[in-house]
RNA sequence: GGAGGGGUGACCGAGUGGACGAUGGUGACGGUCUUGAAAACCGUUUUAGCUUCGCGCUAACGCGGGUUCGAAUCCCGCCCCCUCCGCCA
């Protein structure tokens, strides 16, 4: 969420920054006109309260309660309820189009209409040359045994699958190496997040209530599937204020994801690149507004490092003010190569949210113990998602035979060096 | 799911219709004392909104509604926690 004071006093700056994501000028327009209109019941309301306390303590002290006080008091009371009425339909309208409001771009993001627009920053490795025609990752895991498609399908239709034997066991190695890593070597503590939350978590994180047609919904108990552990990790601290010292937290969660994927129905629909639930392990920081800058650079190095010590090529692009995620000031998206099918795949997405989240899940922190609270800033970057791993490493380490050689930093996590 | 008990400030805990944003204690911060520290004593210590920017006004005692001139206090609904029972990996 932006700040309303930001929109109220500058509206124009506003304006020009949603223009960049291709968002037009009537939301705006709207918010200024409620708020107006919200801040005036709000005075006269105010102003009746005042009156009302004033005279209510008066009546208090007297011994014989004046007849005409209370009956005008009694009116005034009638006004205040007939105000607040009016006034919290305008709040609800006025919240409702600030939460669907996207965040601010930074300033040094390169302005852009869609991915096309999008830039290269650097990139790492070289796609392998092979002596042979490499095969996608559909065709070899079902002929290892390792991705049964039809099972998934028949179990819960289009868009699943079941991993098999070492198939299930490669995805189960590459969590543990990417957890330990993340937590051993670049300083994040692990969460067990649960996978279902109510509605206020994904409002915080910035799910809802604009993208409630990508979620997983129970209607009975009103809960929520995340669709990235971003969400659970935003909402440990919502309203909270972190005491001095505790910043910068760095989390690491491993979640399945659940993603209706509705909009984009027959797309991407081979293989395990998109399917309705996925496995991924999230990074997430809550860290002062002065460093998220270059914790975000870190962040990224802290995903590149996956790609890197995997042997998996990968180049990492800025996106655009046009294609970049709805609570994000600033994007980098890491692709990785898959010699099979011959793309390259976005394995991670590491934004720095600034305040957005936090204003929205009222998270703040203290920096000594006798300044008021701020608002922290969240940072969050997949580190990696599973099945766009699994690809690279089943398609770019495939033999000849068929055979898949098993990355050497999962040698102490699979019992087998090579999946045949 | 059923029965009973409970939810008050960072924490503990008082408060059952009016002067209560809320007694007291703990913690934290500042000070006195001390070579220094502890102890003792004194003081300070919520968050947000509006704003004529004046610490002026308003709001918040789980959440939402109601009664009343006036609600932490009374009434209704919901949520959460604890105990017991039921069910269950």
């Amino acid at each position: 969420m932006i700040d309303i004071k930001l929109i109220r006093d500058n509206p124009e700056a506003v304006f020009q920054a949603m223009e960049k994501r291709g968002e037009g000028r009537e939301s705006i327009d709207e918010i200024i006109g409620l708020d107006n209109t919200f801040r005036r019941f709000l005075q006269e309301a105010e102003a009746l309260r005042a009156r009302r306390n004033e005279v209510s303590k008066q009546i208090s002290l007297m011994k014989e309660k004046p007849a005409d006080l209370i009956a005008e008091m009694r009116q005034v009371g009638e006004r205040i309820s007939q105000i607040e009425a009016e006034s919290s339909e305008i709040t609800a309208r006025l919240e409702d189009k600030l939460l669907r409001l996207p965040n601010l771009p930074a300033a040094d993001v390169p302005v852009g209409k869609d991915s096309q627009d999008n830039i290269e920053v650097r990139s790492w490795g070289k796609p392998k040359e092979f002596t042979f025609k490499p095969l996608p990752h559909w065709e070899l895991g079902e002929k290892l045994g390792i991705i049964d498609f039809q099972r998934g399908v028949k179990l819960s239709g289009t868009r699943f699958y079941v991993l098999r034997g070492q198939g299930a066991q490669l995805q189960r190695a590459l969590i543990n190496f990417m957890l330990d890593l993340h937590v051993n070597a670049h300083g994040y503590t692990e969460i067990f997040p649960p996978f279902m939350v109510k509605k206020e978590s994904m409002v915080g994180s910035g799910n809802l209530p604009k993208f409630a047609d990508n979620l997983y919904h129970d209607i009975e108990e009103d809960y929520w599937f995340v669709p990235t552990a971003e969400v659970p990790l935003t909402n440990l601290h919502r309203d909270e204020i972190l005491t001095p010292g505790t910043l910068p937290l760095y989390y690491v969660a491993h979640t399945s994801c659940f993603r209706r994927e509705k909009m984009a129905a027959g797309k991407d629909s081979r293989g395990i690149k998109r399917g309705h639930q996925f496995e991924k392990v999230e990074m997430y920081k809550f860290v002062e507004p002065e460093t998220s800058v270059s914790e975000l650079d870190k962040l990224t190095r802290d995903a590149e490092d996956i790609c890197q010590k995997l042997g998996l090529p990968y180049h990492v692009i800025q996106l655009c003010t046009g294609d970049m995620g709805f609570a994000a000031v600033k994007t980098f998206d890491i692709e990785i190569w898959a010699a099979g099918c011959r793309e390259w795949l976005e394995v991670s997405s590491c934004s720095n949210c600034g305040d957005f989240q936090a204003r929205r899940a009222n998270i703040r922190y203290r920096p000594d113990s006798e300044s008021k609270p701020r608002l922290v800033h969240t940072l969050n970057g997949s580190g990696l998602a599973l099945p766009r791993i699994m690809i690279s490493i089943i398609e770019n380490y495939q033999q000849q035979d068929g055979s898949i050689l098993v990355p050497e930093a999962l040698h102490p996590y699979m019992n087998t060096r090579v999946i045949k």
